[in-house]
RNA sequence: GGGCCAGUAGCCCAACUGGCAGAGGCACAGGUUUUAAAAACCUGGCAGUGCGGGUUCGAGUCCCGUCUGGCCCA
């Protein structure tokens, strides 16, 4: 101990107090410390990448940690946990590179990470630690997959679930699903085939980015604009590959309808709506002119959210992928089809959609009628239909719809109006609502018994021509997500093996649960293989595990599935396993899950649906990894595993910390220390933001971005801490702006909150003699009795503080109790207690240097004293009245005008306030009357003359 | 192109249901201390809220338009 503000050794110390006396364990229910109410707050848990940590990824955790502290001090039983997400593609592809076993790899970044994270001091339980590649923890990913496996949907059952609401549709047991008698008659084999054709989990055929010389699957994020792989410039071809599939899209409805309940940021809620995609809608027949070559006669059927243009529908389009393209083509089209078909393959669905993109097709030669109006239309092939969506075929209808406008306009097809649009605006492209017009047209496409929409309102025009197409059988009226299944399966190694065995004949055979779990075989070469023949068979590098591929079974040699589960699988329900992380007979004990998630056993609350009562982390997940967890916790929400139907009930997004980039006059990135202003200081400290700025004589712009390698921008926390301790480092970044904000990283401004801290530590402390640092003892400033003068500001900071935590503004609770310890540091004393009671509120923030003045100042009050630690202390109470000040200033004005401040007593009435106001202004109104006058107490007083 | 969010001092940011534009920090200037510098501490100035309209006694805040930046969807 010395007199100085050492934080690099009272850090170190209390970070060891802490690990050594387990001071942040949570307590499940039934050990000492579980009777308490719960409050789970978790962090989205991180990739261990090789990088290791930048100073904008702690963001986040210094928040939920500040709030794990306070609602500790506030008397609950805190669940903060942290852990890994450790499969996944970024892991392999660096061992690929560097020949290293992502095993290796990953067990290296796991340590950077934690050890980054505990100079940090964040109250985490690190008992609860898990990563999802530890054989302990996806065998209960591989326990939840064959669950949704053995499970199918049905959609008609209704059932009141533990909140007490209504619910249409379940998640049951695949023996539950009945067999219709047509199957049964055909024996055991259809049987299988028909639970199959049911399971939420299946193999289908679905294309897929396959790059052969990559040999594997890629995401559309991970393939060029050109068709090609992101990573060695590959070619990348659209072909349908077996997948393992989810179905997602039978939840579509509950995970739409259930947005509703959670307390998430709008924004998010409407990605995910977006994302889901319902739209109402009719599916309509469209009868082939003349019967396919040696075919029967064939009917396209094509969905569209605007039936009541129907009329308008002048051509048709198919998707290249679609099968009847083949089969309607006349053959003096063929070549060209065929070319444009071939050339589709290589694009990507994104690219396809594109709306800037000029649009191509080609005519198949081929014709059908529309129904409503008997019309031949033309049926055309082109690239931006997509086979994914609806039926993979389209009816367009160039009047309303831009891109079939578009497209009518490059290719000269007919465009006509059936509905009008607004006085003004052109009916051409037209898309909103209206009233039907033309519908039918003239006399040539009139026949008795046709449907007239005529002088109809959109949505009255949808229903009647839904109900005349549903009554002759030409369609029928649909509900359609834009959300598809979920691909499940990825020719990597470095996941999670599936519990799936195949049969020399074909048949899916599943593991029992008592068999898992499926062991990832340590290979040496885990690369996948390479192959220049477009169509090749994928091999996934498990498939080359000889050893472990292949198991004897009742005589038979049985293959195991060689894919291995997507990097998502095992972040959808690691919040799960955080409740009882050792747990080797459950994937979580029930009366834990229902504690940390449920809050007990106690009655429903039916207006909260979700477990988890806050959950932070980056916009960047907001659909794919919050879609996929929702879906998984429903499916175990169904089979009786889970006893919430959402997993998350709060969600919060930090905003991104962005840095100064700097590129040379060539446009490459450069490193910032190189950078220097126009009088050669160093770019962070430049006089003008703005610039210019040189690098080796040369100039240089500036950008503000995204921390990362690649802008060569990354500010890494270890140097930080080093120079001014986690303290600091937790205090600058909450105090940067708003949390949900993005906002520059300064590290000039840092010095700011480091100041402070030495203000706090020289408030409590004296080094008596700085030849002997050793040497110290308590500022005699610090009384044994209040100082009345600063009770008022101390009590409206605690008020203050702890507001400001709730609602998130941390960066306002820091400036309030810098404001407080300036007026403390300008008092002529204060009292111990009420310093102690401001260590308790700015500990949450900054921990390490609280615990040690706290300790100096006299240690445990209470509860802390078990633990070795003021994280246990109560939060400190205030008191209403003195967080009021007894005089208030008033403003007074004369026509919204400021002319004079006066002092008058906080309750002062109105009619009070106005005759000291009249007084005060007396010499500036004059004689003239006052016509009206506005009073606002506490605030000003307003007369109009 | 559509949707969402944000523009306040040289910079990062405050401003409760409309009510004195300023809480806090950085930078800057002056001062104290110091052999000097730095650090520390004290004091201080600095904008009328991107732009144009409107509502109101009163607009950073509400409404309309517009510009710029970010995110999402196309």
């Amino acid at each position: 101990m010395s007199g100085a503000y050492g934080f690099g050794e009272i850090e170190r110390r209390w970070q060891e107090t802490w690990e050594r006396g387990g001071v942040f364990r949570a307590a499940n229910p039934g050990e000492p410390g579980g009777e308490r109410p719960k409050f789970y707050v978790l962090d989205f848990f991180p990739y261990p990448s090789g990088a290791g940590l930048h100073v904008g990824h702690p963001l986040g955790y210094i928040a939920t940690d500040i709030v794990a502290r306070h609602k500790r001090m506030r008397g609950f039983n805190v669940l903060h946990p942290m852990g890994w997400d450790a499969f996944g593609l970024p892991a392999e592809q660096f061992a690929i590179e560097t020949g290293v076993h992502p095993a290796i790899t990953t067990q290296k970044n796991i340590e950077t990470y934690r050890r980054q994270l505990k100079a940090i001091g964040f109250s985490y339980d690190w008992s609860r630690e898990i990563a999802t590649c530890d054989e302990s923890y996806y065998r209960w990913t591989q326990w939840i997959f064959l669950h949704i496996y053995n499970s199918w949907y049905d959609p008609e059952c209704a059932w009141t679930d533990r909140c007490g609401r209504s619910v249409v549709g379940k998640a049951r047991h695949i023996d539950e699903l009945p067999i219709p008698a047509e199957v049964r008659s055909h024996g055991p084999a259809a049987i299988e085939e028909y639970q199959a054709e049911h399971r939420l989990a299946y193999l289908a055929e679905v294309p897929v980015n396959w790059c052969p010389a990559l040999g594997t699957v890629l995401s559309n994020e991970e393939v060029t604009n050109e068709g090609r792989s992101d990573r060695g410039d590959h070619p990348v071809y659209r072909r349908p590959m077996k997948q393992w599939m989810l179905r997602i899209t039978e939840y579509a409805d509950r995970l739409l309808a259930d947005l509703a309940h959670l307390d998430w940021p709008e924004p998010i809620k409407l990605m995910q709506r977006n994302w889901i995609g319902r739209s109402e809608g009719a599916y309509v027949d469209f009868e082939l002119d003349q019967p396919a070559e040696n075919g029967p006669r064939d009917v396209i059927r094509v969905f569209t959210t605007r039936p009541d243009t129907l009329f308008g529908a002048t051509y048709m389009v198919l998707a290249p992928e679609h099968r009847l393209v083949s089969i309607i083509t006349t053959p003096e089209r063929r070549a060209v089809v065929n070319a444009y078909v071939e050339q589709a393959r290589h694009k990507s669905d994104l690219d396809r959609s594109a709306e800037s993109k000029v649009k191509t097709g080609v005519f198949t030669g081929a014709h059908a009628i529309n129904p409503v109006s008997r019309q031949r239309v033309p049926i055309w092939v082109a690239d931006y239909v997509l086979m994914g969506y609806g039926t993979g075929s389209i009816m367009a209808v160039p009047g309303h719809d831009r891109r079939d406008l578009e497209f009518a306009e490059t290719f000269g097809l007919p465009v006509i109006q059936v509905v009008e649009s607004p006085a003004g605006e052109d009916w051409r492209g037209f898309e909103g609502d209206g009233v039907s017009c033309h519908s039918p047209g003239g006399e040539a496409q009139r026949f008795a018994g046709q449907c007239d929409l005529n002088g109809l309102p959109t949505p009255q025009a949808k229903r009647r021509i839904i109900a005349w197409l549903e009554q002759r059988e030409l369609g029928e009226g649909t509900i359609q997500y834009k959300l598809r299944d979920w691909l499940f399966s990825r020719q990597r190694y470095w996941g999670e093996p599936f519990p799936i065995l195949h049969t020399p004949d074909g048949r899916i055979v599943a593991l029992d649960e008592r068999e898992l779990p499926v062991r990832l075989p340590p290979m040496d070469d885990f690369k996948p293989v390479a192959s220049d023949d477009p169509m090749a068979e994928p091999q996934t590098p498990l498939s080359r595990a000889g050893a472990w591929l292949h198991v004897s079974r009742d005589g038979k040699v049985l293959r195991r599935e060689p894919s291995t589960m997507p990097q998502w699988a095992g972040s959808c329900w690691y919040y799960l396993r955080f409740c009882d992380p050792a747990n080797e007979r459950a994937l979580v004990d029930p009366a834990v899950e229902r504690y940390w998630m449920a809050g007990g056993d106690g009655p429903p609350d039916p207006k909260r649906v979700g477990g988890i009562d806050l959950y932070l982390g980056g916009a960047e997940h907001a659909v794919l990894h919050l879609l996929y967890a929702r879906f998984w916790h429903k499916v175990l929400y169904d089979l009786g595993f889970v006893s919430t139907p959402e997993p998350f009930q709060r969600l919060f997004n930090q905003g991104m910390i962005g840095a100064a980039a700097y590129r040379d006059d060539r446009g490459v990135y450069i490193e910032p220390s190189r950078v220097v202003d126009a009088e050669g200081r160093p770019a962070a400290e430049a006089a003008d933001p703005q610039g210019p700025f040189f690098c080796d004589g040369r100039p240089a712009t500036r950008e503000i971005g995204k921390m990362g390698k690649s802008l060569k921008n990354v500010v890494n926390p270890d140097e930080i801490i080093r120079e001014y301790g986690a303290d600091t480092l937790r205090l600058y970044e909450m105090s940067m702006g708003p949390l949900e904000a993005s906002k520059p990283w300064n590290t000039r401004d840092i010095i700011g909150v480091h100041r402070f801290l030495h203000r706090v530590w020289r408030l409590a402390i004296s080094a008596n003699d700085e030849s002997a640092p050793s040497a110290w003892s308590i500022n005699p400033k610090v009384a044994d009795v209040d100082n009345p003068k600063l009770e008022r500001p101390l009590h409206k900071t605690i008020r203050k503080v702890g507001e400001d935590i709730e609602t998130f503004s941390f960066n306002t609770a820091i400036a309030a109790m810098i404001e407080f310890v300036n007026e403390a540091t300008k008092a002529e004393s204060i009292g111990r207690a009420q310093l102690r009671r401001f260590l308790l509120i700015l500990s949450p923030f900054a921990p390490h240097i609280c615990e040690e003045l706290w300790q100096r100042l006299g240690g445990a009050d209470a509860a802390g004293a078990a633990r070795s630690s003021m994280a246990w202390e109560s939060w400190p109470a205030y008191d209403e009245a003195l967080t009021r000040d007894a005089e208030v200033e008033i403003m007074v004005q004369i026509n919204s005008k400021n002319r004079q401040r006066i002092m008058a007593p906080a309750d002062a009435s109105e009619e009070q306030l106005l005759r000291l106001a009249c007084e005060a202004v007396r010499s500036d109104l004059g004689d003239r009357p006052v016509r009206k006058s506005i009073v606002r107490p506490g605030r000003l007083v307003n007369l109009v003359v």
